[in-house]
RNA sequence: GGGGGUGUAGCUCAGUGGUAGAGCAUCUGCCUUUUAAGCAGGUGGUCGAAGGUUCGAUCCCUUCCACCCUCACCA
């Protein structure tokens, strides 16, 4: 603790001289304000050196270095009287706006006002130039000292990268074509004290970036992109869903019971009413109680939470998009997904063509449309179709397809269509008419009580959606429900519960409905060709570090 | 859970059984149309963590941790 102190004071005085010859100030005044700035500033650095010094002993890393000499930059600001982190700036225009007008402004000698991040500095003794960036672009600054003054041109010379600006001027093209401001006036807005990452290389190490999304935003602009495409996508979700009448509301992520889907839920406790409360894995059985109250199509953007495993393409909290339809069966659901995708697609791209990974997607044509027997009898020569269970097994061995988990038809049909199927599939499909035994909540069909009236899309080897005719007969739902949770009570982690209160709400009685559910994120993935859901979520779950 | 990979300066990366380097950033000096500005000089490292082998480990071995890719499981 005793070396610091006094290296930190020599440090300080070779620091007070250098500031002294910058000439920027002079005069016995602002010499005494300036050693009780820096009286007071070694008084707050050496309560954060304790502070440290308390945690870890290792008193100085190199990025310590870099904060503490940034941290003396602020003192000094701050004993000129300048606050380096003012209130607000008025802008007059966006780097786009300036971008987009550059001609007539620069003719008519406009003052402009910008406002921005510096990313890049090259100072040249008496002028300096340097790049600033807000959320359109960049902008060149041009900063002389015959323009700004020797003042603010000293104070120039003190700005680190990564300090948000603002500079007023008017503009002007260097004689290598650059557009630029001829900077008049500027001010710090807001100091920064942690160094940029690389200004070339950016910042390249995934954890890090993700862990650090801000770093991430600011030197690699074209990630913001990303987030602007995912929000343009649910507006137009929302646009489309409000222009066909469907009312948006919200039910509850806090659930006594979890339901809707099948997956290990998130387990809280409410400490007043001293139960355990799951986070909800999914909104159907909530919106569907809507639609026994009444509201003929209601829609929720949701939050869901799975407590199951982690990859490029599951999170553990990720968004989706619920709707349902009263009066409508799955074939509706089928052509309102069909136009709500290609409206998306259109409004994002211009176009309904998209490219993810190595394939070409076109929304375009109308989507094709198999059932998921038909799909496995077409990709194996095997038709499932009229074999019991234990045939169905055998046949599904013959082709490398076992494991304890084909405990009936259903779960056979399944495994072969994942197997075979899925990955074949890259334009845009509908596989409907899913087996019985795997969906606890449609309808069985109307021609074959061993289907239900559900499908779900596939788009790139993804799936993107799933939807059936809505299970309506309550006490069909309850034996399901039973069926669910006796698998459960063998060993099925992820089995429904049985859920009274929505049993007894059907049992109210519930008109034809049609559902849908698809997942956000994947469907931002598609649209903007993204390898993983990390790269489409902003804070994307990781361990905490240390 | 299996397999593969990565972890060295704030960032991007080299490298070696004899306790370490580059570029950028940072600091100092010079520089009034530069643009990854330039030139000159400096500071900065528990080489992911803990054990082991060795006279000596950042390097070899073991275990652990984090992340990435992939397969499996899972929506």
């Amino acid at each position: 603790m005793g070396v610091p102190v006094v290296d930190y004071c020599e440090r300080r005085g070779l620091q007070r001289r250098r500031y002294q010859h910058a000439g920027a100030v002079s005069g016995t005044d602002r010499d005494r304000k300036e050693d009780q700035a820096w009286q007071e500033e070694i008084t707050t650095i050496m309560s954060d050196k304790q502070d440290k010094n308390q945690q870890q002993a290792e008193p100085q890393l190199p990025l310590d270095e870099i904060i503490k000499n940034r941290r003396e930059k602020i003192a000094v600001l701050r004993s000129e009287g300048i606050n380096p982190y003012p209130y607000r700036y008025e802008r007059s225009h966006t780097i786009s706006e300036v971008r987009d007008g550059f001609e007539a402004l620069m003719q008519s000698e406009t003052v402009v006002r910008l406002a921005g991040r510096m990313m890049l500095q090259r100072l040249m003794g008496k002028a300096a130039f340097a790049d600033i960036h807000d959320l359109g672009g960049r902008m060149q600054i041009y900063v002389k000292i015959n323009n700004v003054g020797e003042e603010q041109f000293a104070l120039f010379n003190k700005m680190d990268l990564g300090d948000i600006i603002g500079v007023e001027g008017t503009l002007f093209v260097t004689r290598t074509g650059e557009k630029t401001v001829q900077v008049h006036k500027f001010e710090l807005l807001s100091k920064s004290l942690h160094p940029l990452p690389d200004k070339h290389a950016g910042l390249v190490d995934k954890e890090t970036r993700y862990r650090r999304r801000y770093a991430d935003l600011i030197v690699h602009p074209e990630i913001r992109q990303t987030f602007i495409q995912r929000s343009r996508i649910i507006r137009s979700i929302r646009e489309f869903l409000s222009e066909r009448g469907f009312i948006e509301v919200e039910t509850p992520i806090l659930q006594p019971l979890y339901g809707g889907a099948a997956a290990r839920p998130f387990v809280t406790h409410h400490n007043t009413l001293d139960i355990d409360l799951y986070l909800r894995i999914a909104d159907e059985l909530y919106l569907k109680r809507l639609i026994v109250g009444g509201f003929d199509k209601v829609w929720e953007y949701c939050k869901d939470f799975r407590n199951e495993g982690m990859d490029r393409l599951h999170n553990p909290e990720f968004s989706m998009i619920e709707l349902y339809w009263a009066y409508a069966d799955y074939n509706d659901i089928m052509s309102l997904f069909q136009d709500l995708l290609r409206k998306t697609v259109f409004d994002l791209h211009g176009s309904y063509k998209i490219t993810y990974e190595d394939h070409e997607v076109d929304f375009e044509p109308a989507f094709r449309q198999m059932s998921m027997v038909d799909a496995v009898k077409e990709a194996t020569g095997i038709d499932l179709m009229p074999l019991s269970f234990e045939d169905a097994r055998a046949e599904a061995k013959t082709k490398g397809v076992e494991g304890d988990g084909l405990i009936n038809w259903g779960k056979v049909v399944e495994a072969m269509f994942e197997q075979f199927v899925e990955p074949t599939l890259v334009q845009p499909t509908v596989i409907k008419d899913f087996p019985l035994d795997i969906s606890p909540l449609a309808k069985i069909h109307r021609d074959n009580p061993r289907l239900t009236e559900r499908f779900e899309l596939y788009i790139a080897g993804l799936e993107t959606g799933n939807a059936f005719s809505e299970l309506n007969d309550p006490d069909d739902q309850r034996a399901r429900f039973e069926a669910q949770v006796e698998a459960g009570r063998a060993g099925d982690a992820e089995a429904h519960q049985l859920d009274e209160d929505y049993v007894r709400a059907l049992s109210y009685g519930m008109p034809p409905t049609g559902g849908l559910g698809f997942g956000i994120d994947r469907l931002v993935m598609l649209l903007t060709n993204s390898h993983s859901i990390r790269d489409v979520i902003l804070f994307p779950q990781m361990r905490p570090e240390e």
